[in-house]
DNA sequence: AAGCAATGTAAAGGCTGTGTAAAGATCTGC
DNA sequence: GCAGATCTTTACACAGCCTTTACATTGCTT
């Protein structure tokens, strides 16, 4: 939900100014901006990391933006926006055809770049939260019923505040898969982890007492520095 | 990949020409296309049928097309791309900023306009693809499960810490290149290599001693004075 | 072969993340 | 405005594990 704030992104662009300025937009806006000033170098940290989504100036020394793309592409889904001087409609086209996600025509409003972005990782956000609902999980002797908003451990039912309700929804609605504090925090409190917070390990805490009431089954597993986990089996 | 035919798509249009010339490009290309030729008509269609894009002019009759998007928004996460006879930024960002997927100013041309439609198909398509399918690495008889972040040797699981993990991550997903302990302790630990420094021998050695017990295939190699290599086979 | 630098590895603090009870703050329904 | 429920903060105990240290070993250079 506030996903808006700290994208990842990478900078492809030889324009030093230009990119700097990008940079320092960017980052102030509070995106978390790595740059690099050619097609391979930029290539090479796309590959290497993983970014929210990609700028690309089309215009770049050593490897040209569409070839970039190109070569991305055969191994990453990584979003990229491109960006251009030349306006010409066949461009843009050949650029999104080519699998870029959208294209921004130089010289572009500072704001707009950024509401493209948001644009995308607000898109990327509502098909995870799409694909992930589900009404009735059984899992490991935990039913939860979403709609209902009730849960039931081996038959017995389960006296759940609104917020241990969530924690156990987003853990569950990931089984077998680690979440981090923070996702839990921005899931179920709206609110980014903070130091020193503890309510998500408070939560959890007394979850598991009121779970471990009926079956000492262990379903939540903590993964130090990592977050927890809710097991199948 | 197949998706690009047999998009099912709303056109939210009041020049009946305009809208009746698109409609007819885009069902030839394979679209299923539906038409409003006013906000709330448009609003109506959009409400009680599932599409895969809205194509939505700003300007329309009864309601303008961003208090279509606004409603719409409130209740539904339908990709939308702006169309629009004005082509100044305000217009864009306020768009994009409502909710609005992609901004296209008219003049378009409609390669432009398909290869758009695409480009958020193909998005919504690699999102779903990625956040159903767990990443599951399996090399040399080592077998790496990213989000649940779980190891196993010949199928038997290890109990890694946090960092070794995080080393051993890095090593496999860039199988048969050296990575150098600096790029580790960059990734791993967060910081860069100081002299003297020991910790990524030391992480290397127990995951060495970790593998090893179910399996001596001595799969972590040391290139002297370069870094480490994960091997394959 | 000697010497040096890079690496392997066991062991020992010491720091950090986590579990949990209890107190304090905030919300909610009446 | 009150009472009860719920959430957050605080505090302390504890375990895990990261780093450091020290010494052994390896491999390259001359």
């Amino acid at each position: 939900m506030k996903k808006d704030v700290m994208s990842k992104l990478l900078l492809i662009e030889d324009d030093h100014t230009l990119s700097d300025l990008l940079c320092e937009y960017l980052s102030a806006q509070g995106c978390d901006v790595s740059q690099a000033f050619d097609g391979e170098a930029g290539l090479q940290l796309a590959t290497s990391e993983s970014f929210d989504v990609i700028l690309l100036d089309v215009m770049l020394p050593v490897l040209d933006g569409f070839e970039v793309l190109k070569k991305l592409r055969a191994t990453h889904l990584t979003p990229v926006i491109m960006l251009t001087a030349k306006g010409d409609d066949f461009d843009r086209i050949f650029g999104l055809e080519l699998g870029a996600d959208d294209y921004l025509p130089k010289p572009f409003n500072h704001r707009e770049l950024l509401a493209r972005i948001h644009a995308i990782g607000r898109r990327i956000d509502y098909v995870k939260q799409a694909s992930q609902q589900t009404q009735l999980m059984n899992i490991n002797h935990v039913t939860l019923n979403e709609s209902a908003r009730r849960v039931s451990v081996d038959g017995h039912e389960l006296t759940l505040t609104g917020t241990e309700f969530a924690v156990l929804y987003q853990l569950m609605s990931h089984v077998g898969k680690v979440v981090s504090k923070d996702t839990l925090s921005q899931h179920v409190l709206g609110r980014r982890l903070a130091p020193f917070d503890r309510s998500i390990d408070v939560h959890v805490s007394n979850l598991r007492k009121k779970i471990a009431k009926y079956n000492d089954c262990n379903c939540i597993q903590t993964i130090r520095g990592s977050g927890y986990v809710f097991l199948d089996q």
